[in-house]
DNA sequence: CTTGTTGTTCCACATAGTGGAACTAAGTTC
DNA sequence: GAACTTAGTTCCACTATGTGGAACAACAAG
């Protein structure tokens, strides 16, 4: 007699999981609009279950119903998770370094960390003169083929990186993306020695990346920030600047969030 | 024998309506690190069950258990809400327009909206010199004493207006507060007519604010956007340019949106 | 009209979720 | 260090609660 004894107790209270897992399907359908149906096969409920959680959900205002029964997240999540990023604090220091980064160098800056196995952007600042970029906070990435995937990770004990990119998985977006798991460790090491990371079109053809890591008071990654912009806007002869630019900040963030400063500090501020 | 028939059907499923009021009581303490037992009696519900409940909103990650068992909301939200906020293609829309908005006038730029009895903030944007505002995407306020607040009232039935109020109140915040129905009834067919709304000091000490709604293509006031600042910044004689950048960008907005332009047009484009 | 599709309601049933109480664990007080 | 407090966790018997199948309604298409 085999039993299944998770170190985690799996108890959970069966309509939460399921009322979260038709958040998730809406959140995912992304602009598809779903009906009860869709909800009901896309979570594997029956459609009377599906139909009463999501007539909860409904009163609870987290999600809406249009006129066509088709269903959309309601705007009450918005101020839920606002709350998240306003107690973040490493999302309040970073504001001013990452609005300034992206005006001095012109381009687009972020600021991202771990999340389960993903990366997730927290913040985000414009130039004036940044193109068009499709990211957004909130959303998720991949660690193994962003610059800020690669400053986090560098820092992380390799069985955790390992562990992530397993379960994860490191699809190839294109030729440049490292697919392999020994060539993302060395890559990470030559990170962690440099002190920051590039992203050389590997997440996106003509797109190149600077990072830097965030350490908090423990000496603990904690975050990462970059610049991105179409190679044209960062050539070779501009990456030095750059990178120092980026670090710089980075160190800023880093002090500001508790981490031990080297540098000799004279009195006061 | 009276029986409580209330229209909408009120058979929740009541699990995940436990579950939210431990998202919303942890949401709302709002830094107070809350346990176990802080949540049971928040929520009015049994140590137990809170503690199932939580558990299962921990291992799906929506909320995260500190080392002191203290619990606080989790960054799988922001995943969630982002999705929201991206779908709005309001937000998206005005976004640009918010940004020159702020930068043009030096002074900080919101849009919001009705959602429930409030005033929710959709989005915002700095100027350069822009002071350090408090307010947050996700933030929600009160509609009588806001500028975005009498720009969306100001073109909704009567009715609901009344309705709104005597549901949410009309706390005072300044001697300047407009605080009766009548006299806020008033101001609003003043708003109606002008096009724009002015808050002055009512809201908040020292800060004062235009805003104008913005319609969609039904001639529905679907949002609102304004300019903050402190009275220094936008002096008597400042405030005719204030008004009339506010009523052209959120028109721009409402055409965007597909509001029927008057003006008329050329070819293309 | 028939047929198909989707949203909604009903209802008998069983199990999933509940709360009281017991058990730890950690901290205070004397 | 024994005697209390206080908070987190687990147990367990009970039944109210949530469930899914099936029926019903509303509509569209052929």
């Amino acid at each position: 007699m085999r039993e299944d004894k998770m170190p985690n107790n799996n108890d959970n209270v069966r309509s939460i999981v399921r009322a979260f897992s038709i958040l998730e399907a809406i959140s995912k359908a992304n602009g598809e609009k779903l009906g009860i149906q869709d909800l009901a096969t896309a979570t594997k409920l029956s459609k009377a279950t599906a139909y009463r959680i999501a007539s909860t959900l409904v009163t609870l205002q987290y999600i809406e119903k249009d006129e066509n029964n088709k269903y959309r997240l309601g705007l009450k999540l918005i101020s839920l998770s606002a709350v998240v990023l306003n107690n973040l604090q490493l999302v309040d220091v970073a504001k001013s370094e990452l609005h300034e980064l992206a005006q001095e160098i012109g381009l687009t800056a972020h600021l991202g960390t771990i999340d389960g196995n993903d990366l997730l952007y927290l913040s985000k600042a414009n130039s004036n003169n940044s193109i068009r970029t499709t990211s957004y906070v909130g959303q998720r990435s991949y660690l193994h083929s962003t610059s800020l995937g690669k400053a986090l990770c560098a820092f992380l004990p390799k069985e955790q990186v390992i562990r992530i990119v397993k379960e994860k998985g490191m699809p190839q977006f294109t030729p440049n993306t490292i697919t392999k798991i020994e060539n993302y460790l060395l890559e990470l090491d030559k990170v962690k020695t440099q002190g920051y990371a590039i992203d050389d079109e590997e997440n996106e053809k003509f797109v190149r990346c600077v990072a830097a890591p965030i350490f908090d008071h423990t000496g603990k990654v904690i975050a990462a920030i970059s610049v991105s912009g179409l190679i044209v806007h960062i050539p070779e002869a501009k990456l030095p600047k750059a990178i120092e630019t980026v670090m710089s900040r980075a160190l800023d963030i880093s002090k500001k969030m508790g981490y031990p400063d080297n540098s000799k500090r004279t009195i006061s501020e």
